[in-house]
DNA sequence: CGGTTAATTAGCTGATCGGTAAATTACGCG
DNA sequence: CGCGTAATTTACCGATCAGCTAATTAACCG
């Protein structure tokens, strides 16, 4: 893909067992073994996933004894939103442009 | 990555390339030649491009003569925007379980 | 019809991705 | 120390991706 920081983020995002682990961290932080405990993936795999989470800055990891647990950190999601939000007049229809100005003009015509 | 149609839509946001082009569309229609103006790549690169971005459903295209216009289409977008609200709480203060607990703690104590 | 412009398709290459199996590191404990 | 458990790293494979050049299709214009 890219080397900036948004594309990063977009490209871990775009991988559902990715999102899938995302929604898992949702409930809490928890350890690579819980982590992959739904998948029918294996471990190192599992591994892959949560390091291009980590490069994304979607999560970050502890270190207690030999287990790393890895903690959600959705700040990237907010700048994703961020850039999505600059077309949201394109989506929605209470932002849209027309509609506001069909709204005002409904309101009374200027004098 | 995958084939559901959320990984579709962020694996096409996960391209510097292709965000711009939409920035681009945010415009307006434009035809593919310029589409491609600003670029540094060849038309068949942005031709790839555009149907990247079609399949995820972010742009449509029409036929004039031998004119292939693309318009956004930001349906995609609100359906991403949707999946990662789910998270907002984890980045935005203002919607943190927490805060919000402290904060009717503060509008004083229950009888 | 032939010529021009717009855009796509075909074919190739090098890089990256997602996965596995096997080896390795790191820690806790008897 | 040696053993067991947690997790990562290494090495390798097939598939997909992003880019190029060259060839092709499609539509207009004279």
């Amino acid at each position: 893909m890219a080397t900036d920081q948004l594309s990063v983020v977009f490209a871990a995002l775009a991988d559902p067992t990715r999102r899938a682990i995302i929604a898992r961290l949702a409930d809490g932080p928890a350890t690579v073994n819980e982590i992959a405990e739904p998948f029918a993936l294996t471990l190192p795999a599992i591994s892959k996933h949560l390091k291009v989470l980590e490069r994304a800055g979607l999560i970050s990891r502890g270190r207690q004894a030999q287990w790393r647990p890895c903690t959600l950190e959705a700040e990237p999601l907010r700048e994703a939103t961020e850039w999505m939000s600059r077309y949201r007049q394109f989506w929605d229809p209470s932002l849209d442009r027309l509609d506001a100005h069909l709204k005002s003009l409904m309101k009374g015509p200027p004098p």
